[in-house]
DNA sequence: TTGTATGCGTTATCAA
DNA sequence: TTGATAACGCATACAA
């Protein structure tokens, strides 16, 4: 198959004018046009189909319009509400939205900044927590840095361990929050499913919860914690493993709700009823955390919403608007019927 | 912030000798360098790391690196893992996946494919199934045709209404496949809870409904057919609708897994016993189609192993391979518990 | 084995 | 109001 593709040259032909004529046109120029052949340029450019080489236009003024995504899974609704917002308001403003998938393993991680440094992008979100791994801090150090020198533009959800704008994401406020609820309807028994070891964003949910016993004077009980990884299955696991446990325990906190859904089907699949016999709580409001049985008591993070906030002010950005700050994303409680008032 | 891009030219300085000498060692060029020379490039691209930029590479060599994604919903499990099957395979070959997310809106959708178009996409996949409107058809064929012209590899998941190559995902025997289980079961009062309207895939799936009604010798029942969307709240619509002709009916079809775990919801949640009262069969096989309440008999289309071959595929292409043909994915019945044999 | 000149498609600068 | 020219970063044909 060969490439032909048609390019301004063909177009200042058919309209009998300069190249330059034609770039003046297609970019609204100030440089004046006289009416005449603007109109030319405009039937030429209809009669062609043509459209500007985006590509070129960008080697010309130092712009990629590229904008990488780094997500650790695309499957994970959180993820895929986040991209969904941002995609919205990226991709109408003729940006490239250039997603990386990179199931939280380090090589991936770098790979993906490598290409997205390679490829000159404009920004860069890392949309995924940061991995908890020397090797990875050491040498996303050197890349981001090598990406500011470069001129793009970076974002970070949640921390991350080098020099980048960060916008919390209130993953400990959202932590705290339904560990306090727990406790002010007279849970003091409270089991804790971590996320994955190597996650900060993990890290801090816990220490929410941490938080929380401690502001109510009760201890975090390292027999309470159990090991999860995010995921409905990792759920369903810890349910299990904490069958054996569940006279010393009145009401389980999961790191996110996906891991909450697998303890509640678990638990309803080995005869353990919620709330009654233990409540379950989860932090994000997944779409599908109402129709679990019983619906999930949570706390709803508005994913898409921060999503479509960081689209903005990307947007601001790369137009040098400076003083733009990303709109806040308040965690809320969302009262359902996982948790029962033991009081 | 100013730009300070590393270029080609800055390594020649540093490594004492040309751009041209820089470039061929990039490439691994066939064209001799000697040794000495070549360690000085690598010492030098090591030192500024510098990576050559991959669009001014593409302007030259004609390639873009990009690679469109139309989906309609990247929330939607279907498009999610199709997307990360994709992923896996292009972005690890140095490719962009550029994603587009369409909500099933004609204007988006012409908007992606006009981006893609101008910023001469090496490959466009159609991931979301056609849309059913004239004007979507009639502009679809035009950009597609000078896609085409431009040399843009293209490729639609299920038919398209334009000159593309297809790949089939066995929607109608799906259908097909899901009906003639209810039917051997004994089931022969069948509802069908259809896909959006405007949709190609969901008249597909209709359409197997109904071929495998007509092979038993049944009739397709327009009272039976009710609106869905291929959402899990269509799903439980559709539930409320179906309550009132509960007796005409032994069991549902419905077009997705989305659609038939909002139906068992909404179901459970009025009462009505599944499969005890009714039974209810999906088509995609969901990750949380097992976790339903009962679980859900369901057709396997494994679409993330899709998205791979798909990945494969395209490499195969971009690297002018022709002879390629993309593995096929079968459609696998999964039987679970949400259908009661009834003979 | 190395380097110079040219061009990919576009736009900014300058001159007319 | 228009256009010729150079340049963005890179790779290739050609010359040395």
């Amino acid at each position: 198959m060969v490439r032909k593709e048609i390019t301004i040259k063909d177009v200042a032909r058919l309209a009998e004018c300069s190249p330059t004529t034609v770039s003046r046109v297609i970019n609204n120029s100030e440089h004046p046009v006289s009416k005449d052949t603007a109109e030319k340029v405009e039937a030429a450019i209809k009669r062609l189909n043509f459209s500007p080489n985006r590509i070129a236009q960008g080697l010309k003024n130092d712009k990629s319009n590229i904008i990488g995504v780094i997500v650790h899974d695309i499957c994970d609704s959180y993820f895929a509400q986040m991209i969904k917002g941002m995609e919205e308001f990226i991709s109408e403003h003729e940006y490239i939205v250039n997603i990386y998938n990179t199931s939280r393993d380090v090589d991936k991680e770098l790979h993906a900044v490598n290409m997205l440094k390679a490829n000159r992008a404009d920004a860069v979100v890392f949309a995924a927590g940061a991995l908890m791994d020397k090797r990875y801090e050491r040498e996303m150090y050197n890349v981001v840095e090598q990406l500011k020198s470069q001129g793009t533009i970076l974002l970070g959800v949640t921390p991350h361990p080098f020099a980048i704008k960060n916008i919390s994401l209130a993953n400990q406020k959202a932590a705290e929050m339904i560990t306090d609820y727990a406790i002010e309807n007279g849970h003091q028994k409270i089991a804790f499913i971590s996320g994955p070891q190597n996650l900060y964003t993990s890290y801090l949910r816990k220490q929410g919860v941490i938080k929380s016993l401690e502001n109510h004077s009760l201890q975090f009980k390292q027999e309470l914690l159990f090991e999860g990884d995010f995921t409905f299955e990792g759920g369903r696991k810890a349910a299990l493993s904490l069958l054996n446990k569940i006279d010393q325990i009145t009401a389980v906190v999961a790191a996110n709700d996906a891991t909450a859904l697998g303890l509640i089907w678990e638990l309803n699949n080995q005869g353990v009823k919620v709330p009654a016999e233990i409540s379950v709580l989860g932090i994000d409001d997944l779409p599908e955390a109402k129709y679990s049985y019983p619906p999930l008591t949570t706390i709803s993070l508005p994913i898409y919403n921060l999503g479509t906030n960081i689209g903005e002010y990307l947007l601001a950005q790369l137009n040098e608007e400076y003083d733009i700050n990303i709109k806040p994303v308040e965690p809320k409680l969302l009262t359902r019927d996982s948790l029962k008032n033991i009081e």
